[in-house]
DNA sequence: CGTCAGAATGTACAAAAGTACATGTACGCG
DNA sequence: CGCGTACATGTACTTTTGTACATTCTGACG
């Protein structure tokens, strides 16, 4: 077996990406050193020289995954921002998100990783604050986390179903969501149903 | 140490309340036959009398978690259809649901493991088709899907932040999702933005 | 061209976990 | 009351996995 070059920095992203995908496919309890060596055609040895831990290992991967999305957070924010954050157009920007499977899934795993870790959880949050923080101008606070939180359901629909949703949908939902509307409506029907009890 | 009395059925109960209790604290991932046995107080023998495979036991403890999800479905179905699905009246039942953090807890592990599992993936897929169908009646498909992945979001909103979000949000951003509204308007908008590119 | 720090590799060992099974015991039945 | 079946239990065996480390090799530097 030929010895590969020396290139530390080169071959510690490998394992780390080996790690991430792993995670991606087969969630984070999955990996395993062997598992993570073989992917990265590496000797199972490579794992344990840059990570002293395993624990270090699949943290170190969640990290790549967190700055992952942290750039197309960024890239989105600006999107979103050039058409001023109408519901169509996030709608459309969302809808073709969807398509890069990849970076959905890697979505899904960090919220699920979000739920037993502490550390990930925090950034989760950090992230959803996120996007709220950047619809808050237009829409107000309470209506875009309103709209935060459809944008979760839709990520997780299409991990559940065969086919994503249609933009006409996400638009329509978001129009009801973002747009000031019959709220004061709402509230004397609240206070009717409550009014019965 | 004292023998138990002989009541299968009630072990093997046991055994897959157990491994539920476990697959919604540390995740499926983490179910071993071990943690099982300690866990129910039985021996480890008793964990592979009863199921032949760690997976069968695993199915076995995810399928009493999809019994406990049909059973709160069918009694949400009832609950809301008594009040004719009135936006107010489901914010009101799922903000209080939120409060039994066990039932969501079900509710997310169940989701989770559905990625990973066709089996349990179609599951997800009726279990969602049923909240839809039950308030199409009155909404209509398109918004009754929408609604219920943005119930989705809410249900994940609750495992990563501390506070769940307030019953006025949920009622308001249903209202806008469920009230037929000014969709004619957004299609212009879309066109509009369409138009730019 | 020698040499040596640091990197690459293969292997070994201990702990954990899945699984099989031999033995012991309760209880329905004759 | 004996007895046999089916359940209960503890243990042993095998595989998988985390981790340590001895050995080999590369390439930069004097």
């Amino acid at each position: 077996m030929p010895r590969r070059r020396r290139d530390p920095e080169a071959r510690r992203r490998e394992i780390v990406t080996a790690a991430a995908e792993l995670i991606i496919e087969v969630g984070v309890d999955a990996v395993s050193h062997r598992k993570v060596a073989a992917r990265a055609g590496v000797p199972l040895g490579a794992t344990t020289q840059y990570f002293s831990t395993l624990d270090d290992l699949r943290a170190a991967a969640l990290g790549a995954l967190e700055a992952e999305i942290e750039v197309r957070v960024e890239q989105t924010r600006a999107a979103v921002m050039a058409e001023g954050a109408t519901p169509a157009g996030i709608a459309r920007l969302v809808r073709k998100s969807l398509d890069d499977a990849r970076a959905i899934q890697a979505d899904r795993a960090v919220v699920t990783a979000a739920v037993h870790d502490p550390r990930v959880r925090e950034f989760a949050r950090h992230w959803s604050d996120q996007i709220v923080s950047f619809l808050a101008p237009v829409h107000g606070e309470d209506r875009s986390r309103a709209a935060s939180v459809f944008l979760d359901g839709v990520l997780w629909h299409s991990q559940i179903h065969d086919e994503p949703l249609d933009e006409e949908l996400i638009r329509d939902a978001l129009i009801g969501i973002l747009t000031p509307g019959q709220a004061s409506v709402s509230a004397s029907t609240a206070a009717a149903s409550r009014s019965r009890e």
